[in-house]
DNA sequence: GCGAGACCTGACGTGGACGGGAGGGTATTG
DNA sequence: CAATACCCTCCCGTCCACGTCAGGTCTCGC
């Protein structure tokens, strides 16, 4: 049970930095377990868990450290939850409690679902431009090669934007809503 | 032609602040097409496209401003190749060109179908704990419900750490306390 | 019991991404 | 021609997520 890891070598193991580590600390996203009377800081296999997590989380939904901490502390909150469940006080707040953790999580889920949706659009797009290019490249002559088609939607500016000459008033046409 | 749009107009339409498009401005992540003789900024429709697709690359991919302008402008830079690249210069010229954008496009496409594959299996993660929440609501029993299965988490864990041997005899030691 | 590391707590600095106000032009309307 | 609504450029402030000393403490091996 004892086995724990000093900052530096958990430092080694994440890639992290002491400082950041100190500063996770400070901000209650990753407190360590435990800490010798001397006060420095003994992190355990759970901590090095934690703190893939946190780097999951900020890597891969970009959130900043606040979101990240009230993610895991709710996820916390509800694995105590469901633990304490089992003996529940009462049916009726045992319910609630998973029904509140449900939402949260398919919230979540739909969330993911979402950004991958938009990730996958993204990456049609890119590998577009990628056909796009090779095509170029195999028939390699540079003569006739029709630029690649429109892509999402509306054409690109041409070389008209030419002006309207800036210092004079009369300039542009605004196009504009409403006022 | 012009249709322009002022700096408030555009705040409208992309829920930015003029400060974020002065700011953008300054960094040269996105420079109005044209000015008045007064100053004021214009920006046309392509403008608002990279806007858009500003705000994309920040939800989405969670890059820096900096990051973006590099991409953008490599972009940019790209699809000038593309079109001067049909009058070509001397072909080897041409073709250098063409696989260079290439491996840039296709380290983009890699990049975000690695994002795509991490956030689909962090989704799946999500979907399990759905799952078992949704099982443990149907059974409405609070008893004999099974702690979910510690999940494995898909560890890469690559450094290995040695276990620390610190301080087995003094770990008790109260650990809260200040001189 | 002592020296070498590893670690601690402040405290200040930094870069990114803006917020916000002062002070002053500009453009449109009555 | 004045009022009004926008817009401009400084320039200082802020929040976040740490970096970077500085000076003191702790632990371990000898």
């Amino acid at each position: 049970m004892g086995n724990f890891y000093q900052i530096g070598e958990v430092c080694q193991a994440t890639g992290l930095t002491p400082r950041t580590l100190h500063y996770y600390d400070e901000i209650g996203l990753l407190v360590p377990s435990e800490r010798l009377a001397g006060g420095q800081r003994l992190y355990t296999a759970a901590d090095l868990q934690r703190i893939e997590e946190i780097k999951e989380l900020k890597r891969l939904l970009g959130l900043s450290l606040s979101e990240i901490k009230r993610l895991l502390d709710a996820e916390e909150a509800r694995r105590r939850h469901l633990a304490a469940a089992n003996e529940a006080p009462d049916e009726p707040a045992r319910r609630a409690a998973l029904e509140q953790a449900l939402g949260v999580a398919e919230a979540q889920a739909r969330s993911v679902q979402d950004k991958i949706h938009q990730l996958t659009e993204f990456g049609r797009k890119l590998d577009r431009h990628v056909r796009d290019l090779r095509r170029l490249l195999r028939n390699g002559n540079g003569a006739a090669v029709r630029q690649e088609a429109a892509r999402p939607a509306a054409g690109p500016a041409k070389t008209a934007l030419k002006t309207a000459s800036v210092a004079q008033g009369s300039a542009a046409t605004r196009a504009g809503g409403e006022r």
